[in-house]
RNA sequence: GGCCCGUUCGUCUAAGGGCUAGGACACCACCCUUUCACGGUGGUGAUACGAGUUCGAAUCUCGUACGGGCUACCA
């Protein structure tokens, strides 16, 4: 029977959620809804010291824009809690013992101004980060090293220890990655991880063994900066439950920014996002953007995500998320890493907003108008404007300014377009179409444009010549879409008292 | 320094021993548009380098170079 599938996501509270981890869950829920599994969230705050309150519920609430929800977690529950390692600290220990006890891991007791001499010690040009190894450990104050007696004494007086992995010698660990295929490591090499902390608390290495057996997860995708460490957790696996129970791993390439591993500070220094929401730092109060209130989409974000590192083989390049979960498939993960691209991410964000109805656009565009003061909109007119102006918008926030004209008279023109050629002629000419339009029932784009142009003709009046003045005096400058649909649809009263208290100023 | 991973247009990528190395973003040109955009058509542009295997290599092997990651009682 084919074991049932249940991959994690497992984030450390410490802040903003970045691309990297946003592709993280993209992949692990695409995984879990195509194989009919499970998808858990769990809280990885074994760091008391780096711990930011605030930060797992905001990790729920950009998985919930994005659609990417969590079938077992802290807030959905499910069978396999706590799904916060800070309320499990008590099954740790017992592993960790146990593989002592084995004699795969022992007790250190070296204080942290040992360790800092041992690496200040040792430190050469050739050696610049001296490891914790087998080269060192019996020269440290260890189970290993000290008499069975000192070590009895030190744990009767309490003194403060933690318990390390004891890394074999000349064992090539290997095991086969779903991307990378088989990749393999030489123990020796490996230093002797600290497992669990002097506070009780495990480290990433223990929790992530000891959790993923308990949680039965069957497939654990991660960045590949845990690579390096993966011979750590295979070996853990090893001892602790059998290599027939560990998952099959993935380690997804990282999003690199212009200089490597995507930061926040790079998104500071080219201004884009890298955070899935806004984030608010509480200890300094600086904010930093994210990718919804840029104005992003959250199927575009998702379809940009999947496809940075991902594709179907096809030239495809639109996917709904029901697309996605039918053709993902891990195996088609590139192994090389992928730099961000600022600019096609706004290019999927434009093409979800013309592939997303009017209907659909609506309450986000009247949320945007309302925030910058726009209020009293008509839900008819909006609907018209957002057909309108959909397809010039490559943010969800451009409809302000490709917009805010339809529901707010100008105040200033660009006057120095006009000025230059504007006579005595053109200011009869905008009265007669005044005159033309009050009597106008029809109020449609087509024949107030007819009517428009034959005033024109009438007066031996080239339309182009006061086309753009008529633009002018609508909207307050050179842009917008065609001048008659906007006639349209601001309606004969609104057109007639914007000609005429231009005309003024002109 | 050591270990691990990687390398196809500027960027994301397709091609898994066999067509002229294909597509998308960006860029450029033209068209459309009496505004600004959208859109349309076309163009510039890549297999890191060197060996080997082979009738034939982007593709397999080795070496070199370059890039990235890790090297904490952080994750």
């Amino acid at each position: 029977m084919r074991k049932q599938v249940r991959v994690r996501f497992a984030p450390s509270p410490t802040g903003g959620l970045h691309l990297g981890g946003m592709r993280t869950v993209l992949y692990n829920y695409l995984f879990a809804k195509k194989n009919g599994g499970d998808f858990i969230l769990r809280i990885e705050d074994t760091d008391q010291s780096r711990y930011v309150s605030g930060a797992e519920e905001y990790i729920h609430n950009c998985l919930n824009w994005a659609g990417l929800e969590p079938t077992e977690s802290s807030y959905h529950g499910g069978n396999y809690g706590p799904y916060r390692q800070s309320e499990r600290k008590e099954l740790y220990k017992k592993y960790a013992e146990q593989l002592v006890k084995d004699g795969h891991a022992y007790y250190a007791f070296d204080t942290p101004d040992e360790l800092e001499n041992m690496r200040h010690d040792l430190k050469t040009e050739q050696n610049p980060s001296p490891q914790y190894d087998q080269s060192i450990r019996m020269k440290m104050r260890n189970s290993l090293s000290l008499a069975a007696n000192e070590v009895r004494k030190l744990q009767d007086a309490n003194a403060p220890h933690v318990i390390r992995i004891k890394m074999p010698e000349h064992e090539t660990v290997s095991f086969i990655d779903m991307i990378r295929g088989e990749v393999s490591f030489d123990t020796s090499l490996v230093d002797d991880k600290v497992l669990l902390k002097a506070d009780g608390m495990p480290t990433y290495h223990l929790a992530v063994v000891v959790d993923d057996h308990l949680m039965k997860i069957s497939h654990a995708f991660r960045g590949e900066e845990w690579l390096p460490s993966a011979p750590v957790h295979i070996l853990l696996w090893k001892y602790l439950f059998g290599l027939n129970e560990m998952p099959q791993w993935a380690h997804l390439p990282l999003i690199l920014g212009p200089n490597g591993k995507l930061s926040k500070r790079d998104g500071a220094k080219f201004g884009f996002p890298v955070f899935a929401m806004n984030w608010t730092d509480p200890k300094t109060n600086e904010l930093t953007e994210g990718f919804k209130e840029k104005g992003f989409l959250p199927e575009a974000l998702i379809n940009f995500l999947a496809l940075l590192g991902w594709n179907d083989g096809t030239e495809q390049e639109i996917f709904t998320k029901e697309e996605l979960i039918e053709k993902f498939s891990i195996e088609r993960v590139h192994s090389g890493g992928a730099k961000f691209d600022y600019e096609k991410a706004k290019w999927f964000n434009h093409e979800w907003i013309k592939k997303s109805g009017v209907r659909g656009m609506e309450p986000g565009v009247k949320r945007l108008l309302s925030e910058k003061g726009i209020t009293d909109i008509d839900s008819s007119v909006l609907e018209k404007v957002v057909g309108l102006v959909k397809d010039r918008c490559t943010l969800l926030t451009d409809f302000y300014d490709h917009s805010y004209f339809f529901f707010k008279s100008p105040e200033k023109w660009d006057i120095a377009a006009v000025r230059p050629k504007w006579n005595e002629a053109k200011q009869l000419f905008f009265a007669e179409v005044i005159r033309n339009y009050e009597l106008n029932n029809d109020w449609k784009a087509i024949s107030l444009e007819n009517s428009f142009k034959e005033i024109a003709a009438a007066n031996q009046i080239k339309p182009g010549e006061v086309l753009l003045p008529l633009r002018i005096m609508l909207v307050g400058g050179k842009f917008g879409p065609g001048v008659f649909d906007i006639i349209e649809i601001l309606g004969k009263n609104e057109t007639i008292n914007r000609i005429k208290k231009a005309l003024t100023v002109f």
